[in-house]
RNA sequence: GGGCGGUUAGCUCAGCUGGAAGAGCGCCUCCCUUACAAGGAGGAGGUCACUGGUUCGAGCCCAGUACCGCCCA
């Protein structure tokens, strides 16, 4: 047969290929009304703030692993794609890029620059689907989402009105996380720590009819312009007398109330601490305590408010500056301390945030936090690794109301309108005519949109259509699985926990996958600055897609990072190519062009000796493998089951089997050469099967050549194991042989045998041995490169000799060149210390009583016939290496 | 301050229910044998951080110590 297959695979052209013919054909398309058992996925929506970055391609690439898996199952599968408008993420990005061109937002206006927005999010939008099409992804595109499209809107404004009809959510003046630079509220977790070595100043507060003073230690002087009291421990001795005193804040010249209250830390500076309501959590709750007024020195542009005094409209830092220097004039400041503290910066652009009172719409979670914890203690949803319950519980046991209103303009407008004749607020899904108040017709809307993460954690159903009562939703709700990083546990995971079981009465997912961040191969992190990005694109360009793919899954070990190396892709590269030659081969060799059926296999099976022993061997291997992956697939043992198969293929197929069918599948007997082709063709197929869900496009590429049912591998069933194929006795045999030709080729390759040049070899062995090993001669010289093997009653010791041990037989490899003696004899006397070692553990062990009583018998019976086969080899070893002495 | 994870080959990491220490890359020797040199055959390299405990048996379980990392406050 004529045939032109290249010698190496090239993955360009194949991705590109079958994608589009995989898409074409509708295959990535859900059936909701195929009355298969429904499997669904909702892809965690990628930002449109730029493109895909490694991490979206593990969590991208584990999910069309599971996918595929599950479709090829049989199950009619949804996985559904889509993106997110990702509100102030993407508004920076925008504003940095409008920067560039020396243009503000507020330059544009509200609507111009909403506008510009969206004009982004196309382009995003477009390159990030494009880039998961790269990655092979099987997502139903026709189900395509936006976290900020019509629909979605719907879904939010309607959660939105009810939660504020059930009074869960609510307007009001506190104290929140600030960002001066992006002007806008931000939730608790958008607020990151980093430790920063700082000051701790001591400053004297005269008291109130008094030279005497108290000293208090901070460090943010500024926010000391905003002090309404002076606090310490209820139960600090040092302090009692002064207790209910006033002293006269420095500066202001403001007299401000000694207050005591627990919160205040003792061993903190001197156990006396100034109060700032304004501008600290803690300070805002004592000060809703014990009701002491608010005086906000600092304002939304993080300059300070005219209630700073001379120090109006001065920035937070100068005002710093200034007032510490004051302070020293007047002989206020005590003393200055280095201080290291935990500093709150902006998530998103990393300014230091201003604690500040402010009045921002909130949502009552703890309510919704219940449910949700309810429903993972009782496992109807599992996280995978467990661990991560414990976080997810000490989370949600202590959550706090979420801030959900931002000062920005890209996102989901609040739908709450202002009467500004009655003052009162009217909130509704679709904008109002008339105050439901006072019936005025003169309403404004919020100018304020929501935090993007209430709509995401509306993602799982709201991509389905809801509140309309779907047939997606019914077939798809709960989801399966959610594939996520674990970075957005709380942001992400937890909030959709709630929201699903609030409106939707059941929980959003039933497994939650936490995959790990892609570090770089040292388990750096990839930043630009350490210019250690490793772009995706770039790779699937140099290696292709199935190589990283690979990669990823088989470094993917549930709760760890995952150090991406380069040279270890290189390796998987390499492993497609091993795929590639081995269909090569087989391709050209094939000359039938029917499919091969597992019945025909099976009545093979059954037929006496019509299987070779290493089809028999390979057949039975195959079923371990098989089961073993369907397992690793059910517990998301990712790397697991790509390292098995890895091995599987490359060293057991490969390797030997396809090394012993040679023969067969290049045979001029064309009944041999057929069967040997068909059952080969089998396994390959199967293994294709096996490997589709980790490298989609070599495997359909290589399948769509090899004489198939149905039109895809794609949607072929995934293999599921027979039992009654597994034959041990078989997998035994095999393994004497291949461990006695592991050992010719030991003692060959010691000893410098050109390893073209076929030798004559001895063996002594027992009967049953002997007449397998005979039934294999053609093996055994093949991989061995034998000439005549003769099977004796004693192995000839004159001549030119180099003599190995196996458990099957003892060889003699008859040589008409002179050998190294000396090297033989230190290999010889290297297996015989390894054998030592083990015959010395397995003595232990067995003259050990306690072992022997308490251990199973399977474990003991073990060890005693190991210690047998140990002994007698050493003592084969021990002979040869007698033997050699002599001339 | 509280919690979690890690420490196994030169490097990066596996090791799932405790029962003969593994992979990829790198290194050494030989071989371009008509599937594959992106290949084949063989080889070197490990007190599984430390201390104690449980067990017939510990890389794995328990306690403590040291160092590294992450999360929360």
């Amino acid at each position: 047969m004529t045939k032109n297959i290249p010698k190496a695979y090239e993955p360009a052209e194949a991705e590109k290929k079958w994608y589009t013919w995989w898409e074409k054909q509708g295959l990535f398309q859900a059936h909701p009304g195929s009355g298969k058992a429904a499997y669904s996925i909702v892809l965690p929506p990628p930002n449109v703030t730029g493109s895909l970055h490694m991490g979206h391609a593990l969590n991208i690439t584990l999910q069309d692993i599971i996918i595929r898996w599950k479709r090829m199952q049989g199950f009619d599968v949804l996985w559904l794609p889509g993106t997110d408008h990702a509100g102030i993420a993407t508004q920076n990005v925008v504003e940095r890029h409008l920067a560039e061109q020396g243009k503000k937002r507020t330059d544009l206006g509200r609507e111009k620059f909403e506008q510009i927005v969206w004009q982004w999010k196309e382009k995003a939008e477009t390159d990030i689907l494009n880039q998961i099409r790269r990655l092979g992804c099987s997502c139903d595109w026709s189900r395509n989402r936006f976290t900020f499209d019509d629909g979605l809107s719907r879904a939010v404004r309607e959660v939105f009105v009810r939660l504020y009809q059930d009074g869960l959510i609510y307007r009001g003046e506190y104290l929140v996380n600030w960002c001066p630079r992006c002007t806008t509220a931000i939730s608790d977790l958008e607020v990151e720590y980093e430790p920063t070595q700082g000051k701790l100043w001591h400053i004297k507060y005269p008291l109130k009819g008094s030279s005497d003073f108290v000293v208090v230690a901070t460090t943010r002087p500024e926010t000391m312009l905003g002090d309404t009291a002076v606090a310490v421990h209820p139960e600090d001795e040092r302090y009692t007398h002064l207790t209910g005193r006033t002293v006269i804040l420095p500066l202001m010249e403001r007299e401000i109330r000694i207050i005591t209250d627990d919160f205040v830390d003792r061993k903190f500076g001197t156990g006396v601490v100034k109060v700032t309501p304004g501008h600290d959590p803690y300070d805002f709750e004592v000060g809703q305590r014990q009701q002491l007024p608010i005086v906000k020195v600092i304002g939304e542009d993080g300059r300070m408010t005219e209630a700073a005094g001379r120090y109006a409209k001065m920035d937070r830092y100068e005002a710093r500056k200034g007032v510490v220097a004051d302070l020293e004039k007047q002989g206020l400041l005590m003393k200055v301390e280095d201080h290291s503290h935990n500093v709150g910066h902006c998530q998103r652009c990393e300014t230091v945030v201003e604690p500040l009172v402010s009045t921002q719409w909130f949502a009552k979670v703890k309510p919704l936090a219940e449910a949700a914890i309810r429903a993972v203690k009782e496992k109807q949803t599992v996280f995978v690794p467990e661990n991560y319950e414990k976080i997810y519980f000490e989370w949600m046991h202590n959550i706090h109301d979420w801030c959900i209103s931002r000062q920005l303009w890209w996102g989901h407008r609040i739908p709450a309108w202002y009467c500004p004749d009655c003052g009162e607020i009217t909130v509704a899904q679709e904008a109002p005519e008339i105050c439901s108040h006072c019936e005025s017709r003169s309403l404004e809307q919020e100018s304020d949109v929501l935090d993007t993460w209430f709509s995401s954690a509306l993602w799982p159903f709201s991509t389905m259509g809801w509140p309309d009562q779907t047939k997606d939703l019914q077939v798809y709700y709960s989801t399966n699985t959610l594939v996520t990083a674990s970075d957005i546990i709380f942001f992400w995971v937890a909030r959709m926990m709630m929201m699903g079981l609030r409106f939707m009465g059941e929980v959003p997912f039933r497994t939650v996958y936490f995959n790990g961040m892609v570090r770089d191969e040292h388990g750096q992190k990839m930043t630009k600055s350490r210019g250690n990005v490793i772009d995706p694109l770039e790779i699937m360009d140099e290696y292709g897609t199935d190589a990283m793919r690979f990669t990823l899954a088989a470094m993917a070990v549930p709760g760890t990072n995952i150090p991406f190396s380069v040279s270890r892709m290189a390796g998987y590269r390499h492993f497609c190519n091993k795929i590639w030659n081995a269909a090569r081969f087989l391709l050209l060799n094939l000359e039938h062009e029917e499919p091969v059926t597992e019945e025909e296999i099976d009545e093979l099976w059954r037929e006496e000796n019509r299987l070779e022993v290493e089809e028999r061997w390979m057949l039975s291997r195959l079923q371990k493998i098989i089961s073993d992956t369907n397992e690793n697939f059910e517990k998301f043992r990712f790397h697991e089951a790509s390292n098995q198969l890895y091995h599987f293929f490359w060293h057991e197929f490969c390797d030997w089997f396809i090394e012993l069918a040679k023969v067969n599948i290049t045979s001029h007997d064309v009944r041999k050469q057929r069967r040997a082709s068909r059952v080969t063709a089998y396994l390959l197929e199967t293994c294709l099967k096996l490997l589709h869900p980790f490298i989609p496009f070599i495997t359909e590429e290589l399948w769509q050549q090899l004489p198939h049912l149905g039109d895809s591998l794609m949607i072929a069933p995934y293999p599921v194991a027979h039992q009654e194929w597994v034959d041990l006795a078989v997998e035994k045999q095999m393994g004497g042989l291949q461990e006695l030709i592991s050992a010719v080729r030991t003692a060959r390759a010691e000893n410098n045998i050109d390893p073209r040049k076929r030798v004559p070899l001895q063996l002594l062995c027992n009967d049953e041995h002997q007449s397998f090993l005979q039934s294999q001669l053609h093996h055994l010289k093949n991989l061995a490169q034998l000439d005549q093997v003769e099977f004796v009653s004693n192995l000839e010791r004159g001549g030119i000799r180099v003599q190995g041990v196996s458990r099957m037989a003892e060889f003699s490899l008859i040589l008409d060149e002179v050998i190294d003696v000396g090297a033989e004899r230190q290999r010889l006397i290297r297996q015989i210390n390894r054998f030592e070692t083990s015959v010395q553990q397995l003595q232990e062990k067995l003259q050990n009583t306690e072992f022997l009583h308490k251990a199973p018998e399977q474990v003991v019976a073990d060890a005693r016939k190991r210690y047998e086969e140990v002994v007698e080899q050493l003592r084969k070893l021990k002979e040869k290496l007698n033997g050699l002495s002599r001339p």
